[in-house]
DNA sequence: AAACCTCATGATATAATATAACATTACAGT
DNA sequence: ACTGTAATGTTATATTATATCATGAGGTTT
C-alpha cells in the first residue's frame, strides 16, 4: 500500500519525509483511531521528536494528501484504505471493539449530495461517521 | 418551539432548568454553531454562573434529550429543528456564512443504515454533515 | 561555490475544548 | 422532619490543537 502512495507522491510533487512515513505505518498498523496524542507517545519510543506540533503536522499533511482520514466524532486517525483516490469516506466506528473500517459507500455520498442538492446547497464535503456494533463483535 | 419541549419534559418526567432553558434559547437565537465557551461567556452575560461544567452539563443534558445537536466537526451545537422526534440529522454547513441547517434526510440515513448493514455492521448512530456552500450564500 | 529560496523541522508557549472529583443545595416522596 | 435523587457549585486538571519564531536541509540560480 506504501508503494501507491510512493507514487503519488512522485506524480504530485511532494515527500514522504520520515515522520511522516513513521505516522502513517503507526495508523496502518492499528485497527482503531489513534490520537494525536497517543501518536505523539509511539513516535517518542520510536526515536522521533515529540513536541505537539510534530505529530500535528505530520497528520495535517497526511490527511490533506488523503492517506489518513480524520475520525471527527473521536478525534482520532485512521489510514486511509484506498489512498490516492479521492472519495468521500464512511466509517463504520464499532462500540464494542472500537475499530474503525472505511464502508465501500461509494453510492451513499453521492445520494447525499443530490438530496441536498434540492435544497439549494452545494456540497463540496461530506463527514460521514456511523456507530454501531461491527459484525465480529456482533457474533461473539 | 419551546411547547413541544415542555411537554416533552412532562411526559418524560425531566426538568428544563434556568439553565438548560437559557442555553437552549441561546442556540435557537443563533444560526450558526455555538461553541461551549462562547455558551460559556453568553450565560454570564445573563447572569449564570459560568464555570465550564455548567454549560457542558446543560449541552449534555440537550443532546441526551435531541433538543441540541453537536457538529463533530466544529465542536460546536446547534438547536434541534424538529425536538422530540428521533432521527438521524443531515447537517448542512455553510463555509461563507457559517450557518448550520438540518437537512430533511429522512431517506438518506436509513438508505446508509441498509448499505452499511450489508456489510454486517449494525448501524445505531450515524453522524452526517455536509460542509459546501448553502443556497443564500450562493446567490451573492 | 556562494547566495538564495522553499519546505520541513525544532522548540517554546499557550489557546481551546472537555472532564474528574468532591461539596452543597433543592426538592419530591414518604 | 427525614431521606433519596437530581441538580448545581467549585476547584483543579486532562485532552486536543495551534501560534510563533528559530533553525536546518536540499534544491537551483547565478
Amino acid at each position: 500500500m506504501i508503494k501507491n502512495i510512493d507514487k503519488y507522491c512522485k506524480d504530485n510533487n511532494i515527500k514522504l519525509t520520515p515522520v511522516r512515513l513513521k505516522v502513517l505505518e503507526l495508523l496502518q498498523n492499528e485497527k482503531s483511531g489513534l490520537g494525536a496524542y497517543r501518536i505523539l507517545d509511539l513516535l517518542r519510543d520510536a526515536g522521533f521528536n515529540s513536541q505537539p506540533p510534530v505529530a500535528y503536522r505530520a497528520l495535517d499533511f497526511l490527511v490533506e494528501h488523503g492517506f489518513v482520514h480524520k475520525i471527527e466524532s473521536q478525534n482520532s486517525f485512521v489510514a486511509c484504505t484506498d489512498p490516492g483516490a479521492h472519495h468521500s469516506p464512511v466509517f463504520m466506528i464499532c462500540k464494542k471493539c472500537d475499530s474503525v473500517s472505511e464502508a465501500p459507500a461509494s453510492a451513499t455520498a453521492s445520494d447525499l449530495s443530490e438530496a441536498l442538492m434540492a435544497t439549494g446547497f452545494k456540497v463540496e464535503q461530506t463527514i460521514i461517521e456511523a456507530e454501531g456494533v461491527c459484525s465480529t463483535c456482533a457474533d461473539t
